[in-house]
DNA sequence: CTACAACGCTACTGCACGGTAGCGTAGCGT
DNA sequence: ACGCTACGCTACCGTGCAGTAGCGTTGTAG
């Protein structure tokens, strides 16, 4: 059992230096000084490996920040940035992203890790429109989508890493247009209705 | 060199269905029906054929739309959102964000992706600060990160397809806010220095 | 008819990798 | 002293893959 531990550490490592199709179960067990046997004496095969790797990738739901909302806001976005903007998340959120459409373990990873990472702030901004800081029928998905996508959109797409001082004015862009309730849900239709997945 | 556009059509083919890195020269030849021979022919290793197919992706730069600045900054926040929402770039440009993180070479397609497909909104949101339709000293990268972002946040990170009504909304929001000048430029440092790369 | 460019086919080398077999050994509780 | 668990090590099989050699074939321009 105490080799478990450092196979997985090795794992991540490998992932993280090669990309990780590119993990090899014997560059594992050298990385890690464990015998390629007992690695698989504690996995069945490669696959449930990489996959047992990934979930000790996905975070212990953290407690909500307290205080001020605005700030709690501030605070989710600097730390949603913080995360997928430094290693090992920058690197290997692309991996697993592009892995999640076609595996459907690795799908069920990625949907793991966005549901921990997204829905503290979809709450905080449900908590700022019942609390009356924001105007009520704000769309909460529309602005959590304001909020991360402008974060989101430079760190990994433009591959351009955010100061604090950028994230400071997507919130309070996101903030001052929901005061000006400009964004208003258009209708009550089911908005509760899970994401539709695609392919 | 009749075999060129058969052999670049199985590996973009192959690497739709696959992933890249799971293309292996031998399917390839098999797919397009042309002899492994010829293909070492054309492309002295792997990775230039596959780095052939990849330019091949590339887009034309195609001339801005005409008319209304706002109409024009929408219609580009759609045909953004259709490419990237539909195969096959739905599929392989997560797989190509994850290579750009690590191959030196896929960086500079992915980054010719990017200049090509980003670079028009850019333009057509500074056309409208010039002409006077959005207010001076909008922030034009920041409104850029303001539209695109949303859209790829959703399709790409949360996989969640938008409808044209999302991009509506989030183009009438942004536009909304320049106008109250709640993106405006911080201060008239450097704002044409290209983004620093990061690993 | 000829010459050349482009292509097909079979066969091969070398290697990395996933996964297994068999056997030996250190530690630890009882 | 015993037995059990966890682990190490060497060797092996089969396969898929990158890349090459050698030779035959077809189309086409002159």
């Amino acid at each position: 059992m105490r080799s478990r531990a450092a196979v997985i550490g090795a794992t991540i490592d490998l992932m993280v230096e090669r990309g990780m199709h590119a993990v090899s179960v014997d560059a594992i067990a050298e990385r890690s000084g464990v015998a390629k046997t007992t690695v698989y004496r504690h996995w069945p095969t490669r696959e449930a490996l990489i996959l047992a790797a990934w979930y000790t990738l996905v975070p212990e739901e953290s407690e909500a920040p307290t205080g001020d909302l605005e700030a709690r806001i501030l605070a989710l976005a600097l730390a949603f940035a913080r995360r997928i903007g430094a290693p090992p998340m920058s690197v290997l959120l692309p991996e697993l992203l592009a892995f999640a459409g076609r595996d459907a373990d690795m799908l069920a990873v990625y949907e793991e890790i966005l549901r921990v990472r997204g829905k503290p702030l979809t709450e905080a901004v449900a908590a700022a429109v019942v609390a009356g800081v924001l105007p009520a029928r704000t769309d909460v998905e529309l602005m959590a989508s304001l909020i991360l996508g402008p974060i989101a959109f430079q760190q990994l797409i433009v591959r351009n890493p955010v100061d604090p001082v950028f994230i400071g004015r997507v919130v309070s862009i996101a903030m001052e247009s929901a005061l000006k309730e400009i964004i208003q849900q258009p209708r009550p239709k089911s908005r509760t209705s899970p994401p539709i997945r695609r392919q």
